[in-house]
DNA sequence: TGGCATACTTGCGCGTCACGCAAAAAACGC
DNA sequence: GCGTTTTTTGCGTGACGCGCAAGTATGCCA
């Protein structure tokens, strides 16, 4: 990987924190692209050469957060059950953080308070998903564009790994996130019938 | 009901209409709020007094649908078992429209086609699925804040739904939605294991 | 029916945003 | 080094979201 690909990454991976950090900092209204552009040490203009929006800018970590999970999916040995690995997958996912990471933490509480956020955030997580959905299909030979049922799995996960986060986050006394990721999962097995 | 709040669910319609007939028509970015203004006969000004964006105004018609879902399970008798209430609900959802339905037809395409459009599309279906954790927990007679149970069926059924119509306006030759449906349903309840 | 209070509409103006375009600058390969 | 390719930057434009205050329609009670 030569220089040029590197420091691409470097700036995109500046402009989003800067973007994060700012946006917990002051909220997110009182931040203009021209300040995070001036954060990441880039002309504003630069600033729209990576992310189309501040909101995109924000929530782009997170969305790599999550197909991080379909990697882990495919390294995962194919003779395990489908629904353990996926389980730890998903487990693993959190663990990667360190526990109380207050800074992922002030990150969702923005985003999942802000209903612009809100959007933008589903989205890249819906296209995420598609990723995971592909993992799935290839572990169980499927073809997901006959079979529903990789989708729906995929859909089960990102449902799970929301719904633990929302609780996770409301939750007092406060709970461990795998905990309650593993609660999340083992519920939709047994409910949803 | 006044003639008042009649005359304004009047423009919020003729708004959301227009907005989303405008859009098939010429594609989202051809579309300026004050033509939608126009076409609904009204400031542009107004438009915002209603709608705070295009995509919201567009979306919002489809946010009215989800709602109705939890209406719907709200009138089932409670003897009957939660999962084939929720099924009937669904479906019924989908039977109140004429079967090709065209308008819905385009309105799905361009929502689900244009990525400004799915963020929020996605945040209005998340905000519905909240009433239906709702009305899934007072049927079940569990306290959503406490039991993540509600959420995640209400999340399940959303998902159902989601990805039905996924595959319904991929689908060649065409399907029933309402057999996709149904057979989403029925296998987030046997794969999800 | 008249008249007042309340709620909605409208025009104006401001700061911001997303993005096309073309020139300058930087990184690459030979 | 030197030409090529890629990235950054400045500038300009059309549109947006919304606060504010004045105008207008509706609801309500005497």
């Amino acid at each position: 990987m030569g220089l040029r690909e590197r420091k691409k990454e470097e700036t995109r991976h500046a402009l989003s924190d800067a973007a994060l950090r700012l946006a917990v900092e002051r909220g997110l209204e009182n931040v203009r692209v021209e300040d995070i552009a001036a954060a990441a040490d880039v002309s504003p203009r630069t600033f729209n050469n990576y992310f189309s929006s501040k909101r995109e800018a924000i929530v782009w970590r997170a969305a790599e957060r999550t197909l991080g999970l379909a990697r882990q999916l495919r390294e995962r040995p194919v003779s395990e059950p489908l629904w353990d690995a996926i389980t730890q997958a998903a487990l693993s996912q959190h663990r990667t953080a360190r526990t109380p990471d207050e800074k992922w933490l002030s990150g969702v509480r923005l985003v999942l308070g802000s209903p612009a956020l809100q959007g933008e955030f589903l989205r890249s997580h819906h296209t995420a998903e598609l990723e995971l959905t592909a993992a799935i299909a290839e572990r169980t030979g499927t073809d997901p564009e006959r079979d529903m049922s990789p989708r729906l799995i995929a859909g089960a996960v990102g449902l799970a790994n929301q719904v633990a986060t929302e609780y996770w986050l409301e939750a007092d006394p406060p709970v461990s996130i795998e905990n309650l990721l593993r609660e999340a999962l083992s519920l939709l097995r047994k409910e949803v019938s």
